[in-house]
DNA sequence: AACCCCCGCAACCGCCGCACC
DNA sequence: TGGTGCGGCGGTTGCGGGGGT
C-alpha cells in the first residue's frame, strides 16, 4: 500500500533548533496543546517536520522534563528496569518520574551499559560475562555501591553459581531485606554454625522446626509457622547461612492466636531494637524477653516468604489475575490469603478501586492516603508494587503489569531482582491507627 | 595554537500499532 | 476488511564540544 512520508523533505529544516524556533513551538503548545503534529508546523509556522515538532517537544521543550545528572537511584533503578524489560525505553521512562525514554536511552548507551561491562556484566542479559570474567563482589559493588539492595548485598560473594544456590540466595536477600538494618545482614553474612542443617534435613524432606535460644526452653512454633519453614527448608537444599538467627526469631512465636492478636507493636519494636542489637539473635532474645513477643505468631512473617516461594500465581492471588496476553496492562488489587492486609483494603477501600496504567505515579497516588511506602518488583517482564504498610511484614500487593510474553502462569521467579528503597518509608513511617490483624 | 580524536547527546529515520473510515 | 493517517518507539547518525598531543 505503501505510506506518504510524514513530512516533505523539500524546504523543511533540519538539524538542531534555534531558540526562535523552540519559541515559536513553545507559544503554539502552550495555546494549542499537544497533538496534531502532522499541521502543527505549518500553523506555528516552523519549516520543520511534524515529527520533529513532536521529538523536540516530548525530549527537550515540555516544561516537566527533569535533565542534568542522573542520580544513583535512577541509575539502579534503570538497571534493575533494564534487566526485565530489556531495551524497552519508554517503559523504563515511565517508571523515572520526568525523564524521557530518548534521555534513558542516551545515557544507557553512553553511560550504563559501559559500566556493567567493566563490571564483567553483560549488559543485555545482566549476567556475568563468562565463569573466567564473573565479575567479584568489588566489581559489582563499584557499578552501584550506594544503593546495593541488601539482598544484593547478601548475594555478592556466590553471585548465582547455580540455579539452587541462586533460589537460596534470593529467600536469603528477602530475609535480610525484610530484616533491614545493616547489623543483621552482618550478623546473617557471617553466621556459620548451621549450615549443614537445613540442607541434610532438606534432604529427608522433614525439618524439625522445634527451636530453641539460649534464653527460651525449646519448644514448638506454631504450625502454620512449620509448614512454613518446611516449605522454606525443602527448597533449600544447599548450605544456609541465617537459619541460626531465623530460629531464634522464631523461639519466640506460638500457635496462640487469641492470646496475641496486636501484633503490629512487637513487629515495629522489632525492627526498632534490631537496628541498635549487635546481632540479630541479640534482637530477638531481647524481643523473646518481652510479653508481646511470647505471644505472637509469627506465621505472618513466614508467609511472606512463603509468598515468594509460590511458583503458581493462582495460590498468590485468588483476586488476581492468572494469565494475561502479550503486552496486556491490568491492573488489580491482589488479595494474599496469607495477608492481614486484605482486611485492611477491603475495609479502607484503599487501594482495591484504583485503576490505571503501569504508571507507579499513579499507583502512588492512589495509595497516599495510606502512607504507603512502595518497592519495586519485577518479575520477568512484569511489574509490581508491594505496598508495605509496616515496613516489615504486612504488605498488600497492587499489581500493575505489562506482560511480555504470552502468559505468566505459573512462572518462577528464580531470576528476580529486586530494587528498595527502603529509607524514606522507614524513617518516616508512623503506626496506622489499625487493628490489622 | 592548531589539529585530531573521542564521546555525549540531540535529532533523524524507519518501522509498527492503533484508530478511523 | 483493507487502506490510510497519525503518534509512538527504538536504533542509528552526526554534530559539536572537550581533552589530548
Amino acid at each position: 500500500m505503501g505510506r506518504t512520508p510524514c513530512c516533505n523533505a523539500d524546504g523543511l529544516k533540519k538539524g538542531a533548533w534555534t531558540a526562535d524556533e523552540d519559541q515559536k513551538l513553545i507559544a503554539y503548545i502552550q495555546e494549542h496543546g499537544e497533538g496534531g503534529w502532522r499541521t502543527l508546523p505549518q500553523k506555528a509556522g516552523l519549516q520543520r517536520c511534524g515529527k520533529s515538532c513532536r521529538l523536540r517537544w516530548a525530549n527537550y521543550l515540555r516544561p516537566d522534563i527533569k535533565r542534568g545528572e542522573f542520580s544513583t537511584e535512577e541509575e539502579q533503578k534503570i538497571i534493575q528496569l533494564h534487566a526485565s524489560l530489556g531495551n524497552r525505553w519508554s517503559a523504563i521512562a515511565r517508571h523515572l518520574p520526568n525523564r524521557t525514554d530518548n534521555e534513558i536511552k542516551n545515557y544507557w548507551n553512553t553511560h550504563l551499559k559501559k559500566r556493567l561491562a567493566e563490571t564483567g556484566i553483560d549488559p543485555v542479559t545482566h549476567k556475568p560475562v563468562g565463569p573466567s570474567s564473573t565479575p567479584t563482589a568489588t566489581a559489582i559493588s563499584s557499578c552501584s555501591a550506594a544503593h546495593m539492595s541488601p539482598q544484593s548485598e547478601l548475594a555478592q560473594p556466590t553471585l548465582r553459581p547455580a540455579a539452587s544456590a541462586s533460589t537460596q540466595a534470593q529467600l536469603l536477600n528477602r530475609l535480610a531485606a525484610k530484616l533491614a538494618p545493616s547489623k543483621c545482614l552482618q550478623a546473617i553474612k557471617t553466621s556459620q554454625n548451621l549450615v549443614q542443617v537445613l540442607s541434610t534435613e532438606a534432604e529427608k524432606d522433614v525439618v524439625d522446626v522445634s527451636i530453641s535460644t539460649p534464653d527460651m526452653p525449646k519448644r514448638p512454633i506454631s504450625s502454620t509457622s512449620a509448614r512454613l519453614l518446611n516449605t522454606m527448608a525443602r527448597r533449600l537444599t544447599t548450605p544456609l547461612h541465617c537459619l541460626n538467627t531465623l530460629k531464634s526469631i522464631l523461639s519466640g512465636s506460638s500457635d496462640d492466636q487469641s492470646a496475641g492478636n496486636k501484633v503490629i507493636e512487637p513487629y515495629h519494636d522489632f525492627m526498632h531494637r534490631s537496628a541498635s542489637a549487635s546481632s540479630l539473635s541479640e534482637a530477638a532474645s531481647d524481643m523473646s524477653r518481652s510479653n508481646a513477643i511470647s505471644t505472637h505468631d509469627f506465621s505472618p512473617l513466614m508467609e511472606s516468604f512463603d509468598l515468594d516461594m509460590l511458583k503458581d500465581w493462582n495460590g498468590v492471588s485468588d483476586g488476581g489475575v492468572s494469565s494475561t496476553s502479550m503486552g496486556d496492562t491490568y491492573s488489580s488489587c491482589w488479595e494474599s490469603p496469607v495477608s492481614p492486609l486484605n482486611n485492611f483494603i477491603k475495609n479502607n477501600n484503599a487501594a482495591s478501586t484504583f485503576s490505571g496504567s503501569e504508571s507507579i505515579g499513579e499507583v502512588n497516588d492512589a495509595l497516599i492516603t495510606a502512607r504507603t511506602y512502595d518497592r519495586e518488583m519485577t518479575f520477568g517482564h512484569t511489574q509490581y508494587d508491594y505496598y508495605f504498610l509496616d515496613g516489615f511484614s504486612n504488605f498488600c500487593i497492587n499489581g500493575v503489569s505489562s506482560c511480555s510474553e504470552d502468559s505468566h502462569e505459573g512462572k518462577v521467579f528464580e531470576d528476580a531482582t529486586y530494587s528498595w528503597n527502603n529509607d524514606p518509608f522507614i524513617e518516616n513511617y508512623q503506626l496506622p491507627d489499625l487493628d490489622i490483624f
